[in-house]
DNA sequence: AAAATAGTGTCTATGAGACACTATAGT
DNA sequence: ACTATAGTGTCTCATAGACACTATTTT
């Protein structure tokens, strides 16, 4: 559009150098990531330990202030690489949390990410100090939703700061009916697989027995998966093949 | 948690008074609503024309700061009231995009939302200046997403400001995707419908064409309608039995 | 009566679940 | 040989699509 200058309107150019982004109320924003993996039929989380107040000594999830200028995609990665040491995890937008008062602080908006890690790369933390994965508790069905507690090693619900229950909470029933139709099992799976682990990774995520047949034919007939030609190594029984994804479906 | 006072912690309570916001960056953050409605086989979106700088004189979606003291769906809710004068309408978070430089003012972080809006409400909004409805072209099939484009009354492409095209492009496939397990198609019909209108809302949004047999039979079974044992008028045919929804589900 | 759509009944095709059977590893 | 799981083939059942048919309004 042509910036036609006139008496009542200074151009574009001008007002944009004029801006003054304090004629509106500023605020604090943050990403908290839910980074979840999958291991014994449990969904895990990775959670820290507040070192400081508020909730000093609560567990959290791990978060961080974004930056001004970089993309809330870039603030979550960067975030967990900082506490994970680990690049190139799939990471997506959850939701953003936003009610007054849910930090005691100040007003702090949180954007929730959440992150698929499997369970052997979550066993390799590059900062061995305060994050750990910590057994997930869902007390709802399908994907009703809401929050969801997380277990200490010896099957203790741990209260968690803020509103992260309910930022894991959305996290599971994002997943959960995501699975239905994107394969996102994969994520939490080394490259090479078989079918059963990733049964047992659906199952895990639905919390429901799959019918083992009909699981193989819906997997099979997706087309997403190669099979390697590879066979599973000691264990004692038959092996199974182990396939691979086939990434042509942009995740 | 006892808040024990040591000489490396000066307390929780103490810490929170002496909180100084300014420690992290603060970023303007923002409310844009894509509210959509269904008419003649298509979906329209309300749409502006923004009066000042930046997109002087381009089509946009209603948007505004958010306020200190209110909630994200509060300052979506208002903000819809303001160009409307609408309450009570179905409101969902979408997205909040957030790239540096999506907004050439400053840095601007904004938390889309997305609205359902009958078409007969759609018609009877307070401001009669600036918001009207406009027609969407949705230039890819199914839920594979990506920008949408607006159309004015003789069909001609309009450009959208800001990133706002990919916005109603979140906005469009997030309701395709919804369609299949939840029952919003409601939200675009007056509280008595006929099935037949239903089924128009769904190929609407879906851009494909269903099966009558076997959606008639979907809905029906699906419990979530009732029949209000009155019919159709002004019509030139056989008048159809008109339903409600039974919203026992939560939205 | 003609036109148009509402609504019902039935057949068929497809996909999930169930189950039986064979295959192949370790012990 | 025994056990445990992998993998295949087949039957059944539920649901979607297709189609034929009847019903009810206006013109």
């Amino acid at each position: 559009m042509t910036a036609n200058i006139t008496p009542t309107d200074p151009g574009e150019k001008t007002l944009l150098e004029r801006y003054n982004p304090d004629r509106f109320p500023r605020h604090s924003l943050a990403v908290d990531v839910a980074a979840l993996s999958t291991f014994d039929g449990d969904l895990w989380a990775l959670i820290i330990q507040r070192q400081s107040h508020p909730f000093r000594e609560i567990m959290a999830l791990p978060g961080g202030f974004i930056g001004l200028d970089e993309s809330l995609g870039q603030a979550a990665a960067r975030i967990l690489d900082r506490e994970t040491g680990l690049k190139n995890v799939f990471l997506e937008q959850l939701y953003t949390f936003g009610d007054p008062g849910r930090d005691p602080r100040t007003r702090i908006i949180a954007v929730a990410y959440y992150a698929l890690i499997d369970w052997e790369r979550m066993q390799h933390l590059k900062s061995q100090g305060h994050p750990m994965p910590l057994r997930l508790s869902v007390p709802w069905a399908g994907v009703s939703g809401g929050p969801v507690q997380i277990l200490d090693q010896e099957g203790n619900l741990l209260p968690l700061a803020f509103d992260h229950a309910e930022i894991l909470g959305m996290a599971v029933k994002r997943i959960r009916g995501k699975l239905d139709y994107v394969p996102i099992g994969f994520q939490l799976l080394p490259s090479c697989f078989s079918l059963r682990q990733l049964q047992e990774v659906h199952e895990t995520i639905l919390n429901q027995k799959l019918n083992k047949d009909s699981f193989r034919r819906r997997m099979l007939a997706s087309g997403l998966l190669k099979a390697t030609g590879e066979l599973e190594e000691d264990v004692d029984h038959r092996p199974a093949e182990l396939y691979r994804f086939t990434r042509k479906s942009a995740i």
